[in-house]
DNA sequence: AATACGGGGAC
DNA sequence: GTCCCAGTATT
């Protein structure tokens, strides 16, 4: 649950989790909707599903007993080079370190290695040294300390150098290359898209959801019709876009603009500007939810948000 | 070897 | 705005 995600905002999660789904059996009986839902506004949605996959080859492929060896465990979906030696080392004493972000801050400015953390050649080269400096007796502690110090100590902002036990032979803090150290390549550009959402508010109150399927952001969790344009669109041409045209079924509908002013929602590596578009249809399709239900389904923030505003204080 | 994948918090 | 977070899977 926590791969790339702070402690402090995934602990509510794990507590959910672990109050719904009290064994592997709770979870490998769980609808994906039903996991996904819980897992709503953690992001890395993959992770959810992989859980779960993870949770009915364990449950049933298994009898129920987790694997016992790091090789077993990166075996399962979801469990990387990272968990599958957390897992293995902490719980199973097995001499494998592990190397997460804090692990790749320590090593590199203590031994001053500026291999780009995020290369081929960056990956190997620090999972060989944490390998090497493991203590092969006590594998537990020293992985959770050398985290531990990473995340505490040597920080990424104003890590503790004066009280550092080694601030004697830290090659980075002799070259003064802290802020330098870990390199880390440059990522790309943040992409825009302009979103467009059609609210769809029937007169018996329901409106459309549908799933998002395949690759890209947000695979399994709903939204309303989404219309998508190169740029910010007015009415007159939203109404031109094949997407529009098929997700209205009747004629003479009305739109009502939500947002004048578009919601930027920003992912790490896309910025969605998007504007709500309510459209007051008088009738219903077959596949419409009721608007009071909305909220049982799994949805981005940017539509969680969304809903916040727009729905009645007793729809939620 | 790159790239995609969320959301939030600190500065 | 930038960077990072108890990384992994896919291309």
């Amino acid at each position: 649950m926590l791969q790339q995600t702070r402690i402090e905002q995934g602990l509510p999660y794990y507590n959910k989790f672990i109050q719904a789904y009290p064994s592997v059996f709770d979870l490998a009986n769980a609808t994906p909707e039903e996991v996904l839902k819980l897992w709503q506004g953690l992001g890395y949605y993959s992770r959810a599903r992989n859980l779960h996959e993870t949770a009915k080859y364990v449950a049933f492929e298994l009898n129920g007993k987790f694997p016992g060896t790091y090789k077993g465990l990166l075996k399962l979906k979801g469990v990387g080079d990272y968990t599958a030696s957390a897992i293995a080392s902490i719980c199973y004493n097995e001499p494998v370190a592990v190397v997460d972000g804090n692990v790749y801050r320590v090593l590199s400015r203590i031994f001053g290695i500026d291999t780009p953390i995020n290369s081929a050649a960056g990956i190997k080269e620090f999972k060989l040294l944490a390998q090497e400096l493991l203590d092969k007796n006590d594998p537990a502690t020293f992985n959770q300390a050398i985290m531990e110090f990473g995340a505490l100590h040597c920080k990424p902002q104003k890590p503790k150098c004066e009280i550092c036990p080694f601030n004697d032979s830290c090659l980075a803090l002799k070259n003064d290359k802290i802020k330098e150290l870990p390199v880390k390549l440059k990522k790309n550009k943040v992409k825009k898209r302009y979103f467009n959402y059609l609210v769809f508010n029937h007169e018996n109150e329901t409106t459309i959801l549908e799933q998002r399927v395949g690759k890209g952001i947000w695979n399994g969790l709903y939204q309303f019709p989404l219309v998508e344009s190169e740029r910010l669109i007015d009415e007159k041409e939203l109404v031109t876009f094949e997407a529009f045209k098929n997700s209205i079924t009747g004629s003479g509908v009305e739109l009502e603009l939500f947002n004048e002013i578009p919601v930027i929602h920003k992912l790490s590596h896309q910025h969605l500007i998007t504007r709500f578009w309510v459209v007051n249809s008088g009738t219903a399709s077959e596949n419409s939810v009721k608007l009071k239900n909305v909220t049982d389904y799994p949805v981005p923030v940017l539509i969680e948000n969304f809903l916040n505003e727009y729905l009645p204080d007793g729809y939620k």
